[in-house]
DNA sequence: AAAATATTTTAGACTCGTTTAAATTTTTTA
DNA sequence: TAAAAAATTTAAACGAGTCTAAAATATTTT
């Protein structure tokens, strides 16, 4: 069995190489989990004797199979909490991040499968983050969408998911009444700070700046 | 915060404390623990000094009320999570120990609040077992129930909980079909071995070992 | 290509919880 | 009540994960 430790910095890792297209770096993993660089070095020699990482001092590192496994298994266990703790125990979305970062490292594959035959099988977590099936197959965001700030002026998508997890984005969200599903066509877009002007399920209208519409996630096609 | 490994130190001495009348001894704790005479000595102190417990070398333990006020909140959360698995998840009372072993350690007070409303607060877990309320007040179990095994002929009782939690001995309570509210009525006490004919819910007859009634808890009045 | 800078690794130390083996204290019993 | 037995504690060591500081290596700048 693995520590809580060893399944956190497989997950990190997983998600830096999942986002960023080059190296994974010592020092971003060291970033995403708040720790230094040494302990991080320390850690991956103890992954790569495991097998899931290949390491080479001063020279990157790449997961193996089975360490992707383990970091999906792990990510499917949060985004499942998530949404079991949204839909099954009405808590909000800007609430559930904290406890499911506890839950996923409950073990118990019948457990797993419980929640998520209870949920009927969610494809997303109440974010709109993908949830990896029991191989480890997802939905990948990049091919469903897009931020909203570099979408076209004039048509209507539908907001998919967020960037930004942070509880204070997800209220702010909550009070503009932007939800996961809302419909937004952009109006118009600001040329000087290419703020928009929005309207929110064909009534509301609202403005937002860029660096509000750069954490949100729409639609890939106008329409869907 | 209190590590995993603290909590559980806690909720065994409350539960030896509970059980036996007498003292607390660092043999107890490592037994119930399944660890050495010299760790539990060693978590002691840790717990002695941070005012969980009384302590002095050589000379017993005994729980301070913020060392019971800890062990009742795992305890809480540990049967409020058995009873969730049960009642939510249908899983199968021999099934839910371990994970909510794991389970009662995550921290986060709004959650046993949910699962505490989502269950319309309950009494008791599945096995019979009393839930502490969040002031940590609960049903004691000695006025409650008494063993099978002591109880009276000819008299009918109700099966409220068990002494043996093992999921070998739920799995042959399923199997007899006795589950927590049957009725069982006393017909006969074999002198020789103290083994019981029952009669089960009014219709079937059923024979079981002393053994077995030793870990049965039924209703302390007949007829209740 | 050398110097400056940034990154990564090593070294040494710390906490936590654990172990075995030895020492100490308490309890039993003869 | 003194010796034997049992229980408990101490001592020394270990693995996991962490840290700071120093050393090694890579990268960038000039």
């Amino acid at each position: 069995m693995n520590s809580f430790t060893e399944e956190n910095y497989l997950k990190a890792i997983y998600k830096i190489a999942e986002m960023g297209d080059g190296a994974i770096t010592t020092n971003d993993i060291a970033r995403k989990l708040s720790t230094t660089a040494a302990s991080v070095t320390d850690m991956l020699k103890k992954l790569s004797k495991k097998k899931f990482i290949k390491y080479k001092r001063y020279n990157g590192l790449s997961m193996t199979e089975s360490g992707k496994r383990i970091a999906l298994a792990v990510i499917r266990k949060h985004r499942l909490w998530e949404m079991f703790l949204v839909k099954a125990l009405k808590f909000k979305w800007d609430e559930v991040h904290d406890i499911a970062e506890q839950m996923e490292h409950v073990q118990s594959e019948k457990l797993v499968q419980h929640i998520d035959k209870a949920l009927n099988y969610p494809k997303f977590d109440p974010h709109g983050d993908p949830i990896p099936d029991t191989n480890g197959k997802m939905v990948l965001s990049k091919e469903r969408s897009v931020l909203l700030a570099d979408v076209k002026e004039g048509r209507q998508y539908m907001v998919t998911g967020v960037v930004d997890h942070s509880r204070s984005f997800l209220q702010l969200l909550d009070k503009s009444g932007i939800i996961l599903g809302s419909k937004v066509r952009v109006k118009a877009v600001q040329p000087y700070d290419r703020s928009l002007s929005l309207l929110l399920n064909g009534k509301k209208n609202l403005f937002i700046s860029n660096q509000i519409a750069k954490n949100i996630l729409v639609s890939n096609n106008p329409k869907t």
